[in-house]
DNA sequence: GTTCACCAAATTGAATGCAATATTATATCA
DNA sequence: TGATATAATATTGCATTCAATTTGGTGAAC
């Protein structure tokens, strides 16, 4: 698109990519409209592939499509994130019980050259960096879990709530040293193959992380208007339960 | 569409639902090849909002999409399915758990009710009406969790076990004694609000299902051709993982 | 007889055009 | 002045059309 060397991948899955990451970094505020047109001229591309994009977005939960009145970002309610959480705790701890099992020495090994890696940046404080490990090591979890389901709900969860944590950029201290404390436990089990305590762990990790994130998120279901028109009149308030999903390879996974 | 009674919703919607009713009833065949205008034809509609959906099915991993050639039901692998139904029983787990603190009694007592009847049914063998119960007592549980992203998951998930269970559609006596007794210890959890019992019971009663498929599925990558024509030449053996997600409404969720 | 190259038909990917619906602005009346 | 009805604009949903790629088949060369 903008770089025209590398127009081998379909136009549709082009933009696919370009809109999680344009959502995840909120370049596309939460709760805001999206005008189907300006967005196909920002992007260089005709409506088509944008709505089949839009469609897989909505099934992902990441937007939401009112019918006949276009889309919008999923606006970020703290409900969303919590359950999101919830259910990423319960994937991680599957992913970990089963990384105990199935993992290589080879994976293992790697695992915990990157653990010692996020431990030299813990000591220095380099928040950065130590995200970026943190999100290596967890993703290496994932994959050494062997099952693509899993792996698949996982990416798709991890965007939402990578979201949410864009929002609320900060480490207190005191959860930041328990985190570490937490990971040196998790590569201790992992080590000694211990699943079942494992799994508890990377739960308890996760639920962790859901209890940081208490009282600093957004008001609930807050209208941003990102294109400067007023939002949709009518919130989604059917029954109708936001979509999930996975879809493309998720170059950078986001960070948990 | 064929009945041209109710044409409220998305014309787009409508064919996401169709299509998922063909594919989990195998009225297209796991491993088939699936071309645009025939099936355009027979859903009257043009292929816009069939591409559309096609969109939405890949990234729930119902379908695959293959560049430039076109999508094919996706096969029903003995290891998809179990990957799938690890993390069904994480997710149900979960469930359990959260719907034994959040369950409200009302919703415990019609669960017991369905219990029962199911019950019932299991003494006098009638198969189809067991397993209709057993589908609204599993989803009840999920609703009871009160969790939105869970519940998405699930749904999505359950079509894929479903169209396992379409294939293997028996079950023997030993097993259904088995699940008909794990189903009471469900429930007296349930009634006793123990939330950590019941998620190790509900995982538990995931993975026996899952054993008992063990040996009743199709041959690896069985190649079926549905529409005459030969499969895909080349499967998609890249590192894509397969798309899974919830859509619109699933009326009828499928029965675990 | 087998293999490779080339051409025709079929199929997919994307862009455009049109009808239907919703949104906004304007005007009218209480 | 404020509320309501109405017209104009804008936006979405879908069908059609065009271009690009692939598939299948035929023939020539080895």
């Amino acid at each position: 698109m903008q770089s025209p060397k590398k127009t081998s991948a379909s136009l549709h899955d082009e933009v696919l990519v370009q809109l999680r990451r344009m959502i995840y970094e909120c370049e596309l505020k939460p709760g805001s409209r999206i005008v189907e047109r300006p967005l196909c001229e920002r992007l260089r591309v005709s409506r088509t592939p944008l709505r089949e994009a839009f469609k897989v977005l909505a099934s992902e939960g990441l937007i939401e499509l009112l019918p006949n009145c276009g889309a919008r970002v999923a606006p970020l309610r703290e409900k969303d994130i919590r359950d999101a959480l919830e259910v990423v705790a319960a994937i991680e701890g599957l992913a970990g019980e089963l990384a105990a099992v199935r993992a290589s020495d080879d994976i293992i090994a790697e695992i915990r050259a990157l653990h010692y890696q996020m431990y030299a940046h813990y000591l220095r404080r380099e928040l950065p960096e130590y995200f970026r490990l943190n999100q290596a090591i967890h993703q290496r979890i994932i994959q050494a879990a062997g099952n693509t389901v899993l792996s698949a709900q996982y990416n798709v969860l991890s965007l939402h709530v990578a979201r949410a944590r864009y929002m609320v950029n900060r480490l207190d201290e005191e959860r930041w040293s328990q985190a570490m404390m937490e990971h040196d436990a998790i590569l201790d089990c992992l080590v000694r193959r211990a699943g079942a305590e494992l799994r508890e762990l990377l739960r308890s990790h996760l639920m962790n992380k859901l209890s940081s994130l208490h009282g600093h998120l957004p008001q609930p279901e807050a209208e941003v208007s990102g294109t400067g028109k007023s939002g949709p009149r009518v919130a989604a308030e059917n029954g109708a339960e936001h979509r999930v999903s996975e879809a493309a390879i998720i170059h950078e996974p986001a960070p948990l």
